[in-house]
DNA sequence: TACTCGTCCTAGAGCGCACTAGTAGAGCGC
DNA sequence: GCGCTCTACTAGTGCGCTCTAGGACGAGTA
């Protein structure tokens, strides 16, 4: 920098109002130095930029490398971001790098803001982090916690999903939950409202399950492995998202059980996955641009408005029909 | 820090070792900032740390939020740099986010180096960034740029899943190629050269494609139509990547073409999405962590041996048959 | 003329650390 | 008692930038 002022003939001083694009030069001057910048290649240095002013202007993000509705998430946060002026650093958890990790990552890279993508660690720890940043949770509900949440009415999502199942004439709908996944409890309850609202209470059954595809086959292979000895296969399954439903089609599928002729799956998310499935997967559709939106701009207004207490975020979510769901078989109980 | 250092009884300095594990303390007093800087929830500020120390320890890696096998390779990424003593900072590309903005975001984020995953853009710009900080590129040769360059023999991977259909008596194989995604030219040529050597010249067939999921759809469309005006459906489809490889399934199967009765499909990469498929997709395995572990690698080692000379890393990738490849439909020509 | 004001610019302090050079004091041999 | 070394610590400088306070100069106003 100092040798950016030398050379074009200016202040120091002048060369960082020219960077930051802020007024008190010259149109001439500016143009000089940008010029001379750019051929000596000096570009500011953020880390020296972000300790001499107070702000960072920067938000972290963690996610989770493969959950398909996280990374669409990112791709509706950036151009947000951007458009109030802020920067993006991504923190990814992964096998061997929990959330903590992440998130002291992004913590010491000066993100005044938090955005977590379906965090999963304990509320008192989110609670910590959420008093020493400002703290975005998407899909997963903190109580008590000092945390932004931003989330679609799982309630909401579930029903459809399964007024249209009943609507069809199904009547053994099983329920693959999403463990502790974001979203999941909430998903679970409304799943079993439903079966109550619909005089099916003791049909209900829940199975044990997460996120991913893994749960997904394995839930399939338990239902095969039912049938088997015997007992029927349920008519419908409602599985906790669009990987778990994917893995249960898999398995499924392989197995010779033709979808959705024998049994319907149903996922949830509509992450970018859904459409590809071969017959298209009946999912329920949470808009990811428009949550990734509001995250955003909640941490941005609470950043700039400290006085400001964290708020939630209800979007509706809704039901996409696809190739995956039809009427029961004849003669299904 | 001063704080700290304050309440602790000692200097800012002795903080500061204590706070990077340096011997210069007694394991009393080290305790004892340790125990007064967690009371006060003091941090030590990592952009402050850049400043002053001239190094960041810090690897930028760019990549592309919805291609799995990406994903794949960050999940190495993270325990090798983790491993190394380096940090790493994540900066995707996405729809209104180029390359040259992903990448200038981790390089003001002081990043010494650079890893690349499938960089697209021209040599001549790769060459700048590459003589700004030590890059590495993985999937894509960047020719007379200099950078490291991580992949994985592209053509052996070609060739074996070429001979792998031929065995089986394919002899009208497709490609739909790569477009501009990393690996593409490669393994287009590789296709061509495979087809001349089991004297199926003539039956030769490049489709304009590209690493997503609609360009299979599309090439899909492409040979659906062809079929209805009379023409005979390929036997065998290479398609330029896993997820392209999906399209090609989804399209097929949704109009009823049976896979891999009437058309055998083959992937590359062997990305998690792979083994997902209903009946499981014969592919070209590359090492994920591999790949990752040799780029991080390359990048540390020149980093502390400025002397060094960007490197080159094939690695051998190897067919992995699953469910969407078999024996053409008798009497096809 | 004397003044204000606006534009374009500069000097210099300080952001929170790391690091060099140095000091104080304890322990040791002679 | 001396010099010596080793451990445990500190003062002070500088990393590359931003930002506040203010200076120089010309144009407009009283």
């Amino acid at each position: 920098m100092a040798d950016v002022a030398e050379k074009a003939g200016v202040s120091r001083a002048l060369v960082s109002i020219v960077f930051r694009n802020q007024p008190g030069a010259s149109e001439e001057t500016r143009q000089r130095v940008l010029r001379v910048a750019d051929e000596i290649g000096y570009r500011p240095d953020s880390a020296a930029r972000l300790l001499a002013r107070g702000r960072s202007r920067t938000l972290g993000v963690m996610f989770t490398v493969h959950q398909t509705f996280q990374t669409d998430l990112i791709e509706g946060i950036y151009p947000e971001a951007e458009r109030l002026g802020y920067d993006v650093l991504l923190s990814a958890t992964a096998p061997g790098r929990n959330e903590a990790k992440a998130v002291e990552a992004l913590l010491s890279h000066r993100c005044e803001a938090l955005i977590l993508l379906g965090p999963d660690a304990e509320a008192g720890y989110l609670d910590d982090i959420g008093h020493r940043a400002v703290t975005v949770s998407v899909s997963r509900r903190v109580p008590g916690a000092r945390v932004d949440f931003v989330h679609s009415a799982e309630g909401k999502g579930v029903r459809q999903a399964m007024e249209h199942l009943v609507e069809l004439g199904h009547r053994r709908i099983v329920h693959v939950d999403g463990g502790r996944g974001p979203g999941s409890a909430e998903r679970r309850r409304a799943y079993r409202a439903a079966m109550r609202r619909h005089g099916l209470e003791s049909e209900q059954r829940v199975i044990p399950g997460d996120h991913t595809e893994q749960a997904g086959i394995e839930t399939g292979r338990l239902l095969l492995a039912e049938r088997d000895r015997g007992l029927a296969l349920p008519t419908a399954i409602l599985a906790g998202n669009d990987r778990c439903a994917m893995g249960v089609l898999m398995a499924l599928t392989r197995a010779g059980v033709e979808v959705p002729r024998d049994v319907s799956v149903v996922g949830y998310d509509d992450s970018h996955l859904s459409h590809l499935m071969p017959i298209g997967l009946t999912t329920v559709r949470q808009d990811a641009t428009l949550m990734a939106e509001h995250a955003v701009r909640f941490a941005v207004e609470r950043l700039e408005n400290p006085g400001l207490e964290p708020r939630e975020a209800v979007l509706d979510p809704k039901l996409v029909v696809r190739g995956t769901s039809g009427p029961p078989p004849d003669g299904a109980a």
